[in-house]
DNA sequence: CCGGACTCCTGGTTGC
DNA sequence: TGCAACCAGGAGTCCG
């Protein structure tokens, strides 16, 4: 349920306590939070301690922090008997990050930066302890209630979109999301318009326009009168470009209101708790009156989960 | 390409 | 009070 708001929310309030941070300890609570991951608890905790974040960074509902990588050892070529103190040296040569730990917060994740000492909650699957050069000592904990979320190392490649960016790999098939300066609008209207599927099923689909989940989604339709199960191939182009653009506003709107601060020792990143619920329109809404013509909102089961809307305002045409 | 079914998963809530 | 059933669904995979 976090969705593009919450997470980058969570990225907003983790980047400035984390770049820079070097990892002191970690310790795995449920391994099956490192489902993602490409190996034992022991390989993710043994890569991480002493490495150093460069930044945070998100596409769609997946973030990521960048490790820092370290200056790459060259061996010196010498002879036997030729040799005098270390044979190797640092290469001076810029470092690039080539792995990340990519998170994704699934249903309940939460990112909670805390003090070395505070209490952990009780659903906490990974604690990962830092050493900030100003922040200090700092706890990222990550916390989990249904298990849907992950954390996990992985290595960075670069976007297929040809722009040079370099996302994880399990990041890699997904496109880009709508508050991303480099969304290609042309290129996901016609790619909408040879989609032979409902318009919800579309923007669910993180490969085609990624960051949008059930409330999200739900909130935009009904913004933009669209029913969900509405043909792509026949949603007109200005329909289609009205969509996106509610899209945007949604997710601007909900990002706006969960803006956060952070207050230099300790703060709750965390995203999921927020959901803004008192600005949503039709998401949860069913028995309600729709904000608009004040029929009831109603609820039908599509997708295996829930979609909420109003029949009167958004029907197929 | 498309859609449906299935899997992962558990704490809070509801119902008896 | 106690306990079981129910519910929420993001994302990947498999199959027809």
């Amino acid at each position: 349920m976090p969705e593009l708001p919450e997470v980058e929310v969570v990225r907003a309030g983790l980047a400035p306590a984390v770049t820079g941070a070097t990892v002191t300890q970690v310790t795995v609570f449920d391994e099956r939070s490192l489902r993602r991951h490409g190996g034992p608890s022991e390989d993710f905790i043994d890569r991480l301690v002493g490495s150093t974040f460069a930044s945070a960074e998100r596409r769609g509902k997946f973030l990521w922090l960048p490790l820092r990588a370290l200056p790459k050892m060259k061996e010196i070529s010498l002879e036997s008997g030729a040799k005098r103190g270390s044979s190797v040296e640092f290469d001076d040569s810029p470092s690039i990050s080539e792995t990340a730990v990519v998170i994704h917060l699934g249903m309940s994740g939460q990112v909670l930066l805390r003090e070395p000492e505070a209490a952990l909650d009780r659903l906490t699957r990974i604690r990962i302890d830092v050493t900030h050069p100003q922040h200090g000592q700092l706890r990222v904990d990550f916390v989990d209630q249904r298990i849907f979320g992950s954390m996990a190392i992985d290595s960075l490649v670069t976007a297929p979109d040809g722009a040079g960016d370099l996302v994880p790999s399990q990041v890699a098939h997904i496109a880009r999301d709508p508050m991303d300066a480099r969304f290609d609008d042309a290129k996901f209207l016609a790619s909408l318009a040879r989609r032979n599927t409902g318009i919800k099923r579309a923007l669910l689909d993180q490969t085609l326009i990624s960051g949008i989940g059930n409330i999200y989604a739900d909130e935009a339709l009904w913004a933009s009168r669209i029913h969900y199960n509405q043909p792509t191939s026949t949603l007109s182009r200005p329909r289609a470009k009205t969509l996106l653009s509610e899209v945007r506003l949604v997710l601007g709107k909900a990002l706006a209101e969960g803006g956060t601060s952070f207050d230099a020792q300790y703060v709750n990143v965390n995203g999921a708790s927020g959901y803004f619920s008192h600005s949503l329109n039709a998401y949860g809404q069913h028995g309600e009156p729709c904000p608009r013509c004040g029929r009831p909102i109603v609820r039908e089961q599509f997708m295996n989960r829930g979609s909420h809307f109003c029949p009167w305002c958004q029907r197929v045409r």
